[in-house]
DNA sequence: TCCTTGCATCGACGACTGTCAAGATAGACA
DNA sequence: TGTCTATCTTGACAGTCGTCGATGCAAGGA
């Protein structure tokens, strides 16, 4: 047992209580965008696991106040934080945040660990 | 909306390009609210596998059109599928859908088995 | 001090979303 | 045939969302 997520066991496995709901549905219509979809998969993936915003905003064809936008609402969704460093401000991906949203979605050929 | 496996290695590895971004997008987008969340779980954890709709509208302080709509939004986002018996409808989850999703949020602990 | 660069915020706009009441449709049964 | 029940569709409405241009602010350099 990594993580004692008492309130994301795997919704193949018990209905989700309407807070519970309300929460997690927050994090997932913040990736419910293209745009924030790849923001995520772009600074999750960068090199050192954060990204500063100048490397980002080259790879959209949408404007710089819409990168910004949208990494607000990553950050408020609590997938994201940033810190700023100098002329430069930084991204990274909060890990366990993605790991409450994939032990909820895990299905049955995953479910063995949580056979509390 | 042909399942592709091995076009989801997890996002903390290699960003997203932009066709499948708008695919998941389109999924996540579908789970962002609190009702269709709980909805997607009611009929993951509902026994069997399956529920029909008069075991789902009960659950809700929405109307049934409410609910219908949503069962609509979720099955044309792919994550489930329905059939008529009858009088009754009912709703299943489409597993391969809750994978892709759930590879797609895997951080590095869980890295190991996607072999892209 | 002023200027430049990197990023956030503001205000506005059209497009989309969640919801409901009302009506339509499909199947079961008499 | 007709009626009843379960479910879906339609049309409408207020509210939210994604986007942009303009502006503001912080940090660094001349």
């Amino acid at each position: 047992m990594l993580q004692a997520p008492d309130c994301c066991s795997p919704m193949v496995r018990e209905p989700l209580g309407e807070a519970d709901a309300k929460a997690l549905a927050g994090m997932f219509k913040a990736m419910g965008d293209p745009v924030r979809l790849r923001l995520l998969s772009l600074i999750a993936s960068h090199e050192g696991g954060e990204a500063c915003v100048c490397d980002l905003t080259g790879e959209f064809d949408v404007s710089q106040p819409t990168i910004s936008h949208h990494l607000r609402v990553l950050r408020e969704a609590g997938l994201i934080d940033c810190e700023r460093r100098g002329t430069w401000v930084y991204y990274w991906v909060l890990p366990a945040a993605l790991d409450r949203l994939g032990s909820l979605l895990s299905t049955s050929a995953s479910v063995a660990t949580a056979s509390s």
